[in-house]
DNA sequence: ATAAACATACCGACTGGTCGGTATGTTTCT
DNA sequence: AGAAACATACCGACCAGTCGGTATGTTTAT
């Protein structure tokens, strides 16, 4: 019986590791905390995963099979309105996120200065730019979009607004009433957009 | 006349822990790597400096003063249209960050686990938000804004599109049009918050 | 049926190396 | 002389990863 643990003690080893990263941080984060949280031994754990970055990959990927599912469920969901899918998408994507982003950042810090490990893991984030740069286009060719508007930018600066709306509000939890940021970032960008 | 090369070794062990932290990273620079860089020995860094983390903070407080050095300027230029001021001000809070910024978010994120370490680093930079705030307020009662904006949430999403955009372009190079996508994001921005 | 042969899962002491910081010099200026 | 300004050698803690070993399975040959 103890034989057919394997699966569960790999998920003991995910789920402290998610616990310890988010707290800690991805490098202070120790393999031996990991362990004990899990409650295996350090053999137990290589035995899983061949080193300490495989386990976050493996987390990393997780996550984004998350935010990928729950973007797929909102394109067959098929709002119409170009700007509701929008307002609806920002916090979709980061919803998966959380209290994990500090040490999502952290990792992302550590891959901007490998650029295999950040082809591997950061890069394939990218297709989320094309998806908004195609709503705004839609926009454009619909009508609701001011016509001199560049796609490219545009989901750019929707990507950047999310990115910083969540890093402030992760980061500095007790700064700001990030709901109402939240709702006004949209209102403005609503406005900024629309003909 | 101070003794010997008293200030002109800390000046360089101030340029060389710049130069490590902006390539490594605040925890991957040693200060071994800091004193090599400086061509000075171990005793000397901490002759002038009580911890690692003190160098860091020297920093950080030059850039603050930089920064603030800047907005006052900009203050004293004394333009008149709020809008004009803060497309302005955008890129002078973060031009005395550029390639440094990765090492400053990586503090941040270290600093936003002790509560100590983000009132004394961190906090102030809220004061920023302020500003922002305040030229919102200005524009509402001058009537060139739309009067149901909240100058908080909207100083809050200036700050956040500004944060997002020099993340995104420091950690991405080469992800991007950088120059177009502020100048877009500019436009969106105005075009938003303009009555 | 059962024992031998093998495979999987796990343990925990240990290693090699790193790094922040310190203790104890030596030199140089006043 | 004596204090500031360094240099050098070293300490102790930490940490990712290894390795020899064990316990508990499963398969195969008889």
């Amino acid at each position: 019986m103890p034989q057919q643990r394997s699966e569960e003690t790999r998920a003991h080893l995910l789920d402290a590791a998610v616990r310890r990263f988010a707290i800690s941080g991805y490098n202070a984060a120790s393999v031996d905390e990991i362990c004990a949280e899990a409650g295996v031994s350090k053999g137990a754990f290589y035995h899983h995963f061949p080193s300490k970055q495989a386990v976050f990959l493996a987390l990393l990927d997780g996550w984004l099979k998350t935010i990928d599912a729950g973007l797929e469920s909102m394109r067959q969901a098929s709002v119409p309105e170009t700007f509701v899918e929008m307002t609806r998408l920002l916090p979709a994507i980061f919803a998966a996120a959380d209290e994990r982003l500090p040490m999502f950042l952290e990792f992302w810090l550590q891959a901007s200065r490998d650029e295999k490990i950040w082809e591997a893991t950061i890069a394939p984030y990218r297709h989320y730019q094309e998806y908004f740069a195609r709503l705004v286009s839609n926009g454009i060719a619909e009508g609701s979009l001011k016509p001199d508007t560049d796609p490219q930018a545009a989901a750019q600066v929707i990507l950047s607004l999310a990115v910083g709306l969540f890093l402030q509000g992760v980061l500095d939890p007790h700064g700001a009433d990030w709901q109402k940021v939240g709702e006004e970032s949209m209102k403005i960008l609503m406005n900024g957009l629309a003909k």
